[in-house]
DNA sequence: AAATTCTCCTGAAGGC
DNA sequence: TGCCTTCAGGAGAATT
């Protein structure tokens, strides 16, 4: 469930706990994540000197490299006390004085790696496409983009090397705002409907962060609170039931290997 | 059933 | 015809 809005909100909830404090203690309970988690002893006395994000992945920047952090599909973290005993699929932590950052992770996609090499350099991040809410993302980038692909417009955008962050979640929401048939080929929508796409993007990833994210089952914020978009969501997960719009029947199918779900009315 | 995305594989298509 | 590169799509990886 993490995407854009979710990873940002973990992103803001716990800067402000981490940042400028010294790691006291590293601790891996289970090292096998997607990759290994490697050995972060060298962290111990190191002070927290920020807490940046990029696509989906956290930077928690040290003065001798940066921690890379991935929440994968069942990812949260959580700022706590220090004494609070450690529950199932609670994998890593790093302990300061008087608090712990602490990774859940159930289905284990997420990561934990470490770089002494600029961020943006590192082979996940290198080929990164721009971030959909800065000005670097807009409609005429989207179109000059797809006019050279021959997939879905829905497997486009959800494409990293196209535009960072847009999940299958936000990709289902902001298609049906724009009135966009998730399987049309992305090489024939026309500029103007590819700049209302774009426009889309940007105004539902900022809903979702204004409202703490989406929760549908595991996403947690560093205190323990929920997500609140669920409720915002017009489309995704409403598989037969009615448009909100239009109040024809929401069909569903796999788009690309992703469920996908749009109004047959609304989306052309 | 499935929110993530890398890696590995196969096959098609384009350039020269 | 062949070689190389890029593009597209599928499977598998973990768990409740």
């Amino acid at each position: 469930m993490p995407e854009l809005p979710e990873v940002e909100i973990s992103r803001r909830g716990i800067a402000p706990h981490v940042t400028g404090r010294a790691v006291s203690r590293v601790i891996v309970r289970q090292a096998k994540l997607r990759w290994p988690i490697p050995p972060l002893e060298h962290l111990e006395g190191q002070v927290v000197r920020g807490v940046e994000r990029r696509a989906k992945y956290l930077l928690l920047q040290f003065d001798h490299g940066t921690l890379i952090l991935h929440l994968g599909m069942s990812g949260s973290l959580r700022v706590l006390p220090t004494a609070s005993p450690p529950q199932r699929h609670d994998h890593f932590e790093i302990q300061f004085d008087d608090l712990v950052l602490r990774l859940r992770d159930p289905r284990r996609f997420g990561a934990v790696l470490w770089s002494t090499d600029p961020p943006e350099t590192h082979p996940l991040l290198r080929d990164l496409g721009p971030e959909p809410l800065s000005e670097d993302f807009d409609g005429d980038y989207l179109y000059s983009q797809a006019r050279r692909r021959r997939v879905a417009i829905k497997s486009l955008i959800m494409d990293g090397r196209i535009v960072v962050g847009v999940g299958n979640i936000y990709a289902t929401e902001a298609l049906f705002l724009a009135g966009i048939h998730p399987a049309r080929s992305c090489a024939r929508i026309s500029r103007s409907r590819l700049v209302r796409l774009a426009e889309q993007i940007k105004a539902v990833l900022t809903a979702a962060i204004a409202q703490g994210g989406t929760t549908l089952r595991d996403f947690q914020r560093e205190d323990g609170r929920p997500g609140y978009f669920v409720q915002s969501l017009q489309i995704y997960g409403r598989a037969g039931q009615a448009c909100p719009r239009c109040g024809s029947s929401i069909k569903v199918r796999q788009i690309g290997q992703r469920t996908s779900a749009w109004c047959p009315r609304c989306q052309h």
